[in-house]
DNA sequence: CGGCAAGTTGAGCTTCCTCAAATAGTGTGG
DNA sequence: CCACACTATTTGAGGAAGCTCAACTTGCCG
């Protein structure tokens, strides 16, 4: 029953992999590039907006600021995502660099042109925003009403799908506590703590701090999804 | 009565919010029409995909069911708004009327080929989906580390400003308090206690348990914002 | 006027947060 | 290559927000 979940997820992984690395391969083949270096901004919440990016290598992360000075990441964004989709004239988060990153970027003009002439290129666009959307209502859905635990595993999981190395099951985050806690919406303790009770249950162990070892998938899905009967 | 009620704020709306404003008012014009009683599905999670849909007039709300039974409340539709973007290929929620509804229905063969024959289309969808990503992202931001006293808050401004009402300071919500804590993530013994706090600082009061009369919109925004002093 | 569903209120408990301190990791200058 | 400084992470103790369970009140409809 178990190995059942593990390939439906894998199905899932296949899919949303797949999704990732289809859109605009292609359309935005010859686009100009740009290298950043990590931690550095493409833009910041607020900026007017340009250009549509597409990732072409390492990790992205948008986050916004709220009013209590907190931060909420957003999203976390691996090659062939696009970024800069958000609202329409301004834009609605920070993108910033957490490795360096190699991106594609496309001057919206450009963009309305091609979407003009290229009708393919409008389905890629709509394509690849429904992709956004169902992720980002996946996160609301997810980030409501389940521990810190279920959080993390589902985490962990989900990063796994984005980089394609479940068969290692060796992850290399690429990110410190606090990313992951303003992702998840807890303190960084919390994740802390989350991560010493997978230890504990030796569910995954921690090669460095930002690399983890997963032992145990099934038991790591199971929490995920809730079902774990000792989610403690 | 209802009816009326509804179109009415749904042109406030649109002055109110240029973003949804436009969508495909001219390019849906000549869709076929669908009539919903309250409570009634256009579709359920995990269905086919086979249509777009655009709220005429009432209100209708997307869904998820959980691995453990509950409920996550997505968003709300009120006119204007689309319905059905979300994943490629299987609805990603499930959709119900919340009141009486008129849908504008549009097969999803007729959005792709419009879509090659009218750039125009293609802009217009992407914008849309752009608009719906701002916020379902803005909700992850928001329903992520506010209390439940700021989530209710918030949730009563939104309302106000999806509706239009805001100059009456009345609020008809449509909805009962499990659909509110559903969709902030909360209990609704919790809901209930907020809505206490709200009356027992004569911010709010209830004419009937659906209907809000506002007495305090400051102190609501600043609820909100969480620069409240005295969130308590 | 009963009966049922929805909403409110109370008590105790759990989870997570906050504050504080200890430990591990990383980079730098000598 | 080592010691030091600085940051990131972990761990502990106590408190607060929200959850659960349960009783009570209100509203609505036959």
């Amino acid at each position: 029953m178990l190995e059942a979940r593990v390939s439906e997820s894998s199905t899932e992984y296949r899919r949303l992999h797949s999704r990732s690395e289809g859109f605009s391969e292609a359309l935005l083949v010859d686009a100009p590039v740009r290298l950043l270096a990590a931690h550095e901004h493409v833009f910041y919440e607020g900026d007017a907006q340009t250009h549509i990016y597409r990732v072409k290598s390492g990790m992205m992360r948008l986050y916004r600021l709220l009013a209590d000075g907190r931060r909420q990441v957003i999203a976390f964004r691996l090659p062939g995502h696009l970024i800069g989709l958000g609202e329409h004239d301004t834009q609605f988060c920070s993108a910033e660099a957490l490795t360096e990153v190699v991106l594609q970027c496309v001057p919206l003009r450009i963009v309305y042109r091609r979407m003009q002439e290229e009708p393919r290129f409008g389905s890629e666009l709509v394509r690849c925003l429904a992709d956004e959307l169902a992720e980002s209502r996946n996160q609301v859905a997810f980030l409501n009403r389940r521990s810190a635990l279920e959080k993390l595993a589902t985490f962990i999981l989900r990063f796994l799908t984005w980089t394609g190395e479940d068969k290692e099951l060796k992850l290399e985050l690429h990110m410190g506590r606090e990313d992951i806690a303003d992702y998840l919406g807890v303190t960084v303790e919390t994740v802390s703590r989350s991560f010493a009770k997978l230890k504990a249950q030796s569910v995954v162990s921690l090669a460095q701090t930002q690399t983890i070892i997963i032992h145990d998938i099934g038991r790591l899905i199971a929490l995920a999804a809730g079902t774990d009967s000792e989610s403690r």
